[in-house]
RNA sequence: GGACCCGUGGUGUAGCUGGCCCAACACGCGGCCCUGUCAAGGCCGAGACCGCGGGUUCGAAUCCCGUCGGGUCCGCCA
């Protein structure tokens, strides 16, 4: 070893004992005569001393170190000199004289300041990931990602489940999102699909009888990127046989309750237990399926209240069997013709056609709506929302699905400008009762809304062909402070009907052969009842790091345009690479102007 | 595929309603001085022609167009 301690590890215990040290040169004070080093390692920072009296060599050397330089230390542990103890540092009551410094790795000049926190253009950090590594921020983020994944681990372990590996190289599936594909080189033309999910192996894993599964697995998943999505990203995904749903949410409850306190106790948790919120109430209420539970601002179904409006607007969007709901900005009644203007842009972007306000002020209502809303009606959203005077009444009247979502992301939007929410308050819970299918307009067709391997709930069977729309689910999702987190159902385990979801997904008899034939077999072999779920690892770990986005707690991530900055990847392949996997390149052709 | 925001020395910013900017400040970097600092200090110095290309103008970092790079969001994400 090149060192007998750690760079966090000297107290006053340690004094008069002969140690030696290794790490990087955090920052370096140089008084002419006495040079101070502070060297850093994972666990923390030790001051060194170099006394050009008492050891030229070392000195000369510390002369030499620069900011970075990787350095071994060799000294006596002394007491630092009364009055110049360190309260800051752990180590602070003690400082090393070095005997001998060996520079073991000279650095550059650094692209960028390692030894603060200074924020630097991320594209930068996303090139020398390796130095952004050594920072602050993400070693603390880095050391949280562990304790989370080992917290997993020993949790899931001690409640019977089994870890177990499954392959990263398998089959791409027909529906869900776009696949990362492997070229077979054995196999011209054939390909290898990189797992969405282990959903199909952990299924067959419980047919494989064992009961209890979980993995920290890695997903891939070709589509576009945001602020809490890479292409891979991992879950702890896990299965459970004999099961109904609420066994495998107390599950999961569990593991939340008993890892936020041990790995996060700054956060605290909203809800124990954890709420249940139908889909249609969460959507309903707070226009999302994924809500943040932290604060109220609740939406207002205002439908039968302007029944006989004579708002032009409302009554189209009622008479197109739409709705009129509203959301209250406390103390917003003072916006200007601009916010409100700014709000309405927002609300566009969103998919709605526009946005109608109204502000109660002292002197009356003001506003868009101003003129078509009558005294009455205006009590009666008064009566049902509680708004008050110095508020702004913001309507969307719109068909439900694009009112929930302009006036989800608006939700959103007065959380963060009035700060409505806790960032210290993770208020789990879940959403249940998710429909089995959703229309496909484009291609006309009924899809999974969860994926095709999920249980209809029982009472809806029958619906299936009659009703589809209607049909639940017993899927579930887990949502903390406006994501999803985890997500999850009882499984189908019998064939007929797993056969009845596909042909009622639009698969014929010989593609469902083709594509689902493993796990219909696997079904008639005695398929044990099951379900199971997967909770995020890198969003959580977001959440409780506080940071922005999921970027800064996966060591090597991509950008927005999947890039890997530091590597170049993804980069061409070489004509030889491409010749044994039967592999043929066409270039885009260029967009026609 | 679309909308919006950003792009000034190594880093972070200022300047950006055009001329006082051949660009300022802080950190970093180099040299000298300094034996108790820990955001060490003092003095001196180097370093950007303002992402790139084109245009408007007597004159552009500052306005316009295009392009490249980065980010946020919509679509997409069973």
């Amino acid at each position: 070893m090149y060192k007998t301690h750690t760079c966090g590890e000297l107290r006053a215990a340690h004094i008069g004992q002969t140690v030696t040290l290794a790490g990087w040169a955090h920052t370096r004070r140089d008084h002419g005569g006495l040079i101070f080093l502070d060297l850093r390692d994972r666990d923390g920072l030790t001051q060194v001393v170099a006394n050009p009296a008492s050891a030229p060599a070392a000195h000369a050397a510390a002369s030499q170190a620069r900011n970075e330089y990787v350095l071994q230390v060799t000294g006596l542990v002394r007491a630092r000199p009364a009055g110049s103890e360190n309260p800051k540092l752990a180590t602070g009551a003690v400082e090393l004289e070095a005997q001998a410094i060996e520079i073991l790795g000279p650095a550059k000049v650094l692209p960028f300041q390692v030894n603060d926190e200074m924020p630097v253009d991320e594209s930068v950090r996303l090139k020398y990931r390796y130095l952004d590594l050594r920072r602050e921020r993400l070693q603390r983020n880095l050391r949280l990602r562990h304790n989370v994944v080992k917290f997993m681990r020993d949790y899931m372990s001690a409640h019977g489940f089994l870890e177990v590996e499954t392959p990263i190289l398998f089959k791409t599936t027909p529906e869900g999102a776009r696949d990362y594909l492997v070229p077979s080189r054995v196999h011209p033309g054939a390909f290898y699909a990189l797992p969405q999910s282990p959903q199909q192996l952990k299924q067959l894993l419980m047919v494989a009888g064992v009961e209890r599964y979980f993995q920290i697995a890695r997903c891939f998943r070709d589509e576009d990127l945001r602020g809490d999505r890479q292409p891979e990203f991992t879950q702890l995904d896990l299965e459970m046989s004999f099961v109904h749903r609420d066994d495998v949410l107390a599950i999961v409850e569990g593991l939340y309750a008993e890892m936020i306190p041990a790995v996060a106790p700054h956060k605290r948790l909203a809800f124990a237990p954890w709420p249940k919120l139908p889909y249609r109430e969460a959507v309903a209420r707070y226009g999302s399926d994924k809500p943040d539970l932290r604060f109220g601002l609740e939406l207002y179904d205002l439908s039968q209240i302007m029944a006989g409006s004579e708002f032009k607007v409302f009554q189209q969007a009622l008479g197109a069997g739409g709705v009129v709901k509203c959301l209250v900005a406390p103390g917003c009644a003072g916006y200007s013709r601009k916010d409100v203007d700014d709000l309405t842009t927002f609300a566009k972007e969103q998919g709605a056609k526009g946005l109608a306000t109204l502000a109660l002020t002292a002197g009356g209502v003001e506003g868009t709506a101003k003129k078509f809303i009558r005294p009455a009606e205006v009590e009666q959203i008064r009566a049902l929302t509680g708004a008050k005077e110095g508020d702004l009444v913001l309507f969307v009247a719109d068909a439900a699905a694009v009112a929930h979502k302009t006036l989800g992301a608006l939700r959103l939007l007065f959380r963060d400008r009035l700060n409505l929410a806790d960032p210290n308050l993770l208020a789990f819970a879940w959403i249940v009762d998710f429909p089995m299918f959703a229309w496909n307009v484009e291609e006309k067709k009924w899809d999974a809304e969860h994926h095709p391997f999920t249980m209809p709930k029982q009472e809806h069977l029958a619906l299936m062909d009659s009703d589809p729309g209607a049909v639940l689910a017993d899927a579930y999702d887990m949502v903390g402070n406006g994501y999803e987190l985890a997500s999850g159902s009882i499984r189908i385990h019998r064939r007929d009907i797993q056969f009845k979801i596909f042909e009622r997904l639009g698969l014929d008899e010989a593609e469902i052969q083709k594509k689902f034939g493993h796990m219909l077999e696997a079904f008639e072999y005695g398929a044990p009842p099951h379900g199971g779920m997967a909770p995020g690892v890198d969003r959580l770990v977001m959440l409780l790091a506080d940071e922005p986005n999921i970027r800064e707690v996966i060591p090597f991530p991509k950008n927005q345009a999947a890039l890997d900055l530091m590597a170049q990847a993804p980069s061409p392949a070489e004509p030889k690479q491409l010749a044994e996997l039967s592999i043929r390149v066409v270039e885009p052709q260029p967009a026609a102007k």
